[in-house]
DNA sequence: CATGAATGAGCGTTCATTCAT
DNA sequence: CATGAATGAACGCTCATTCAT
């Protein structure tokens, strides 16, 4: 176990690295050079654990989004309502970026310079996010809530790129406010939005 | 007439070509010798009517959002409603951009490569835009339509970040489906949240 | 005449700017815009005078080394002893170049760069001061003031590397001397090393 | 001591590929290829090695130049005589530029191109060259050999520049005689000139 | 003669990736 | 597994020169 263990964390370490090389300087301005000197390997190593950058850049996104979904889905799992639910997702969403500043910076800034998770982008595991939003919305028109005649596929991504928008400007405003603050309001709109 | 009529027609062949380059290319993948091709010039040539590369990119967004800006002022400004103007807005931003899908592309994807333009993001002319919402949703409040206790910045950008999620969705779909069909279901989820 | 004159008027413009121009950034570092502007020309006017910007620093070099060479003759020639022409052509040349530093700033560092003079070196009109040198040190065997042994073709060259790198370093020094001062030095370790 | 040989090797591999380029086709004119071919390592190995093209030329003239200066101060340590000493420095610069015709090419010619040694040439080691000249010449005044009332730092530069000059005619004509030759010609003019 | 817009060849430099050790 | 020296393709940009007006 010591020894896989120790696998793993290399692997981490440099995942962590590039995460916070990605978000200080940018994935074009990041070199590989770079993530090694910040994950204390040498350049090459890096290609033990993932095929090349860009790979690199696409793994962050996978492995960390999905650590986000899985958490999501537990937490809310919890709840019944899909109004409260909703409501969750955007305070869950918001602070998980504010407490994870360069991961976000990640996702909202550099990711969409991926040619290939851009490609890709219908396919990823964002899709299971979508879905998320999907199924509570959906819950929420079965427990009465919610207005019959959404169109769901308009209203998910509206969903997701309200939530999307307020984090990004968030980031290029520096961070110097709050961004929890925004989840209410911004919840609150949705839900009455949504209402029957 | 005729020589300055020339010269804006170069510069306009440039920017054009430079669209459509980054459109299908990405920023980083499109190459100065691609927009020049594209463009029916010389290389050197871009370099007479623009700064560098990214001053291409900026120059792009500057001039056409602008003169988008100013068109849905004047469209919006012959309504009286600000939920019809509302609505308007929604239609006019994904009409627009399903007939010019590579305006679309270069908006939506290739601009935030450019780290000056991000760096700059919170003055450039997108604010013009973002206040231009501010002032419709306010209108509403005032016409008794919208509700006193909106979180103004909040719900800002959470409109914009849904309009640009569905252009952005259907880009990457491959513009599979008709775009304008989506802005009746945004609108009407919006307009419901923000109503008293 | 008018109309000669001018042209020589405009040719001379550039060649001036030329020198400034070439002295202040560098043969290499200016450009033929740099000129261009200086002379109050168009680039393209330019290459009516000149053939390209080799020329026009060859150019520089050839006509003006040109007068420099009729001069110190003519104001030699009214010198009978070899000793007192020697020292004057140290002190004229010390002074003019003092008198002209662009000018003396291509001679000394520009000109070195043009390839085509370089490959032109031995056939210049710098072969004409050589000579002129030359003359001199026989004048003064013929005189009995020197010695008859002398290497002349290697003392020719000493003499006037020794006048070279005494404006050279000037030059580099930022100019922040008298220059002429160091004529009567430079005068007699030479005069003393050609006697007999 | 073999991999510190061998890096070692590589960068003394490029140094004298970079000699010979620059020699043969000037510093502009030689390109980073040029080099990188004639050192027989990829274009992208020397900038492991300097850090741009211009710092491959310094290096050449702080590295080699450090070893001219070095060897003569052992070299001329041996004789007492001041005017000896002279004499012999003359030879040994005459010599060595002789048996290294492409070092001397780019010390000559190529050097004085690059601006940054310009700029920086009253500090660098030439000034040592510089000074060992005048202590050799003030030497000469201790032992009552040279005049006392010599401007030394006139007739240092009018020393080296005979040097100089001497090397480059040489250089120019093509290298088509015997530059040793013109060694005790020069060495006379200036041991005459200096002597009280 | 004069212009200056247009040209396009040319090059230094970076950096993701490889591979011998 | 790990290294890091070496690679070499790739590209933005400059600027001397031309030529239609």
């Amino acid at each position: 176990m010591g020894r896989v263990k120790k696998t793993n964390d290399k692997r981490d370490r440099i995942m962590n690295a590039a995460i916070a090389s990605f978000a200080q300087h940018g994935y074009h301005q990041a070199t590989i050079a770079d993530v090694a000197r910040e994950a204390g390997v040498a350049a090459g190593t890096i290609y033990l654990y993932f095929k090349n950058k860009d790979d690199l850049l696409v793994s962050i996104f996978e492995e960390k989004v999905q650590g986000f979904i899985q958490e999501f889905h537990r937490r809310l799992s919890q709840e019944e309502n899909a109004e409260v639910k909703l409501r969750k997702l955007v305070h869950l969403h918001l602070v998980e970026m504010q407490n994870h500043p360069d991961l976000a910076a990640v996702f909202q800034l550099e990711l969409r310079q991926s040619r290939h998770f851009m490609s890709a982008y219908p396919k990823t595991d964002l899709k299971v996010y979508f879905d998320l939003i999907g199924d509570i919305i959906e819950e929420g028109q079965q427990q009465g809530l919610f207005r019959k005649d959404l169109f769901l596929s308009a209203v998910k991504k509206a969903f997701f790129g309200a939530l999307d928008e307020t984090v990004t400007s968030w980031l290029l405003a520096g961070k110097n406010y709050d961004l929890s603050q925004m989840a209410d309001p911004v919840a609150d709109l949705f839900i009455r939005g949504f209402r029957d």
